[in-house]
DNA sequence: TTGCTCCTCACGTCACGTGAGGTGGC
DNA sequence: TTGCTCCTCACGTCACGTGAGGTGGC
């Protein structure tokens, strides 16, 4: 059994995230003793996973729907999974987006921003070519 | 003088929104006619300026902090859009990598996410030319 | 009197981090 | 007695959206 302090240490996560995994039923709440809480190895494990999805952009609720009694096999996983991939590319495409517009903001010579490419629309300075340049992938 | 719904259909704003902006100081508390809000036509331009800002990837604070007082100048903007754009690079980066873990656990053939590359790292099935592939821009 | 537009709070969002104030066992 | 680790609230974050309950003028 190990306390708090020491999973926060072998995991990477803060006790006040391991507070909050067991607030919102990520991980099952652990004997006690003398109040403090114990836990078993085996939520090292757990903990790992939660990681893993994690870091695919799911959100706590989703990881919770998602992990509830052994119930993700490929045929729950994967629908979800794809439906996150889509969210994920329509991010990146709109922070690519977002890039475009201060790169083009960086090249305006503009003296002031209501004149700037950003707000008028129409680049001040030769830069038509990048303007009308495809959206490239 | 325009009313708070007509500045909202103009802009595309909610006019929960507009109050949002005055409160924090991004627009001036405009006259009001029996408690109503009255706003001059020349907010609509200080609101396309905030979108056009936001549309950057500013926070409510940066905008506020660039948009005092005619500060924006380019000595001003560019540093800070240079920093702007180091942060969405990063940004882009990332949910690349997240996009590229979806699409691996899509490819992988394990039959518990225990099991899955995600988790264990390592592919279960032929992926090791995926895996090892370089970070493409 | 009934609608309509607008008003001002207060609360919720997401995944925790950060104090404040207190406790148990060495 | 002093430290140390841990505990439980409560609040803050970001940019608003969403009710609830009320008001003014047609």
């Amino acid at each position: 059994m190990i306390s708090i302090t020491e999973v926060a240490e072998r995991t990477g996560l803060r006790p006040s995230a391991l507070r909050y995994y067991e607030e919102v039923g990520l991980i099952t709440s652990p004997a006690r003793q003398g109040g403090r809480r114990l836990y078993p190895e085996s939520v090292l494990e757990r903990l790992r996973l939660i990681a893993s999805v994690q870091s695919c952009g799911f959100t706590i609720a989703e990881i919770r729907e998602l992990l509830v009694e052994d119930g993700c096999t490929p045929e729950r996983w994967k629908p979800l999974a794809q439906r996150k991939l889509a969210e994920v590319g329509a991010l990146i495409e709109k922070a690519k987006l977002t890039r475009r517009l201060l790169e083009d903001s960086l090249d305006c010579e503009c003296r002031a921003l209501d004149d700037c490419v950003l707000t008028t629309g129409r680049p001040e300075t030769g830069q038509l070519a990048r303007a009308g340049q495809e959206h490239s992938v």
